[in-house]
DNA sequence: TGAACGATTTAGATTATATCTAATGTGATA
DNA sequence: TATCACATTAGATATAATCTAAATCGTTCA
């Protein structure tokens, strides 16, 4: 995706395009791998333009706020990003936390029986087990 | 669940049932609420036994790697604990982060070409949106 | 019984992650 | 150019979780 589709990405969200804002969410887009907030605090500092830490996590939320960005909470570990792209899971390592994309499929959605007065604005499906990376030490542990 | 039951369900997964341990499975097992360690750790001690904080969190990690409770991260909030009991999916408040079950459906499991070299240990479904509580004040926000 | 030893608990220090504060900068608009 | 809301910044602060090293507990077995 070029510059200027990112542009209207964030000024169609009522975020204005700064240079900061703009390096958060491309650093995103070009990386598949759900990065945590240091590490895409580190590595827009390796480039310009340069941002605080403070101004990394502040448009990492207006990001998430916006809709165009997802937070992934892993337990015991700092959360990770993911520019919303193409619909998709994740498979989420027991071992070494990492966080893996699996191809979209339809989830079944609760009976509104079941739902009650509770709004639903969507349905999440995480996998957890073992990466590729860490599925030969299984056996040991 | 009686006491017995707490007292055979931690020896057979290999752990000592000691009173903090104990005090800490039992409150899980008496509180759907899914609280934070800190919550568990004030009502524990508000009762005999008393239990230091490194222990509440010892106790709690060797009960999940136990797999006798779940933790359930929340994005930006601290993580909250789950006795497994019956099957059931969660429902996560995107306003107030509370989590609560919801009734448990099967969820399809992904293709094993999807897999890969991957080990899966089990499908998660999570639904999002706001809670009873919190759904009035949404269209405010 | 009691010595030995691994498991467990503990208070407090430390680390890791994230947010807040208050001052400063920036850019759109009038 | 003046104004004003939005945005950035360094550093302080808050929150969540883990680590450390010493003390205690419980089981085993001589
Ligand atoms: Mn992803
Ligand atoms: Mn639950
Ligand atoms: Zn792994
Ligand atoms: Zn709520």
């Amino acid at each position: 995706m070029d510059a200027e589709a990112i542009k209207r990405s964030l000024e169609g969200s009522g975020l204005r395009c700064t240079p900061q804002r703009y390096a958060v969410m491309a650093f995103l887009m070009e990386h598949t791998r759900h990065p945590t907030a240091a590490e895409i605090f580190e590595a827009v500092n390796r480039v310009d333009p340069r941002s605080s830490r403070a101004t990394t996590y502040n448009n990492l939320r207006d990001l998430v706020q916006a809709g165009l960005v997802r937070e992934v909470a892993v337990e015991g570990r700092a959360a990770r990003f993911d520019a919303k792209g193409m619909r998709h899971h994740h498979f989420i390592c027991d071992r070494c936390g990492n966080v893996e994309d699996m191809e979209w499929y339809d989830v079944p959605r609760p009976p509104s029986r079941a739902l009650g007065k509770r709004i639903l604005r969507e349905c999440e499906l995480i996998f957890r087990g073992h990466c590729t990376k860490c599925a030969p030490r299984h056996a040991s542990r």
